[in-house]
DNA sequence: CCCTTAAACTAGCGGTGTAAGTTTTGCCGC
DNA sequence: GCGGCAAAACTTACACCGCTAGTTTAAGGG
């Protein structure tokens, strides 16, 4: 089959394809055949469009990525903006779980990982962090919100009430993590967060807030 | 080649030499024919000691587990356990920082993950956190010790000044955070940690302190 | 001493990413 | 209108992947 009247595949529908595919199937089920073959193509015509398949990957990173909410830090103070950010990547991830293992692994030179990291960073100085605390809290806050993404801790144990009772007297309830998956990952994620942001907060009236207290509250800067 | 004289394989040599391939290679890199290679042997010959890649991965993971203390859970305060537990935890993980994807996926049926578990859980409970907040604590240092070992923040930034000059005002200094990466990585992680401690002795001085606050200084329970 | 089992082998299946070359179509300049 | 070029699909092929099946030989127990 030749090339077609009208074009069967554009950027866009691969990366919204292989999105879905990534989601229903996982990462490894994801092959440039396997995309192919949901777009009724053959694997290689991808090749027409990405020039390798870790660039459809970077493509979907970076949707998802874009999807996070950054806005809060033009127009809160830096501690509701980290929350607002926090909470709103958190949920870009959980919404496609099987990407951020690729994902997390860092922004390399996707435009929306970096924008994000820019805003974030940038909210932060015109807070009055300091540029190397700023890094430091934008970075802790990414490790914090990657890791609750990446490994749902209650879908990661096992449901085999036998394993746990034999062996790990505290885990004996461990096997019923899963059916109360979504809360207690989100449960755990804010209770993470809030201590997060109250030990910040701790940290913020010590050594910054003293010197220019208004400053926090203002957007501009 | 038949049966030698004497096996060339065992299990822990196995493992030692997958952990070494992946440190030195990477997962991507890590292939059952690969390892063989490495061992003097021909690919099929490793299906004699382990039944699948996943089962060698599992090992390799549990390995890296086994080396993560949290003997402090037995002696010392639960502050000071979490502290101490969570930066042996983060040792652990760096130390082999190309497993990290894998290994985050949950404990599975992992020994050594779930007797961390057991350790972590046991010790939180016995310090008088009801189980329901102890479950949400060690998944939320999880959370952080993964997410802190699995996608170097330093390292996840490309090292192109004019890429970041370009587009990303506040990021013009980023190129230069792979020079300083473990500093940087450490210094987000030691601060994250601090803050995470500090919000989580809050709401324990708030709920559970006041009730019996003698029980958290006492290791049996 | 035989016989079972262990531990290596070879051969091969179906799958992977991707390079190379082919074919047909759409479109632009003459 | 038409020649020619670029685009977008195709087929073929290579080297590698995890893993199965069956074979060979040595080790070790009855």
């Amino acid at each position: 089959m030749p090339r077609p009247r009208q074009p069967r595949l554009t950027r866009q529908l691969i990366v919204e394809t292989a999105t879905a595919v990534i989601d229903a199937e996982g990462l490894p089920a994801f092959s440039t055949r396997r995309l192919a073959a949901e777009l009724g193509v053959r694997g290689p015509s991808l090749y027409n469009h990405f020039a390798t398949k870790d660039e459809i990957l970077d493509a979907v990173a970076d949707t998802v990525t874009g999807a996070v909410d950054t806005s809060g830090f033009a127009s809160r103070d830096w501690a509701a903006a980290l929350r607002d950010w926090a909470w709103s990547y958190r949920r870009a991830l959980t919404a496609h779980p099987n990407i951020v293992p690729y994902l997390a692994q860092g922004p390399g030179r996707r435009p929306a990982g970096l924008a994000m990291a820019d805003a974030v960073y940038g909210g932060l100085v015109r807070a009055g962090w300091p540029p190397a605390r700023a890094t430091h809290i934008g970075a802790a806050l990414r490790y914090f919100v990657a890791g609750s993404a990446l490994g749902s801790f209650a879908r990661g144990f096992v449901e085999d009430p036998e394993l746990y009772a034999a062996h790990y007297p505290h885990l004996r309830q461990a096997h019923r993590l899963a059916e109360h998956q979504q809360s207690v990952d989100e449960g755990a994620f804010a209770l993470g967060l809030d201590a997060l942001l109250h030990g910040l907060a701790a940290e913020y009236d010590r050594t910054v807030g003293p010197l220019d207290p208004v400053e926090s509250a203002r957007p501009s800067g």
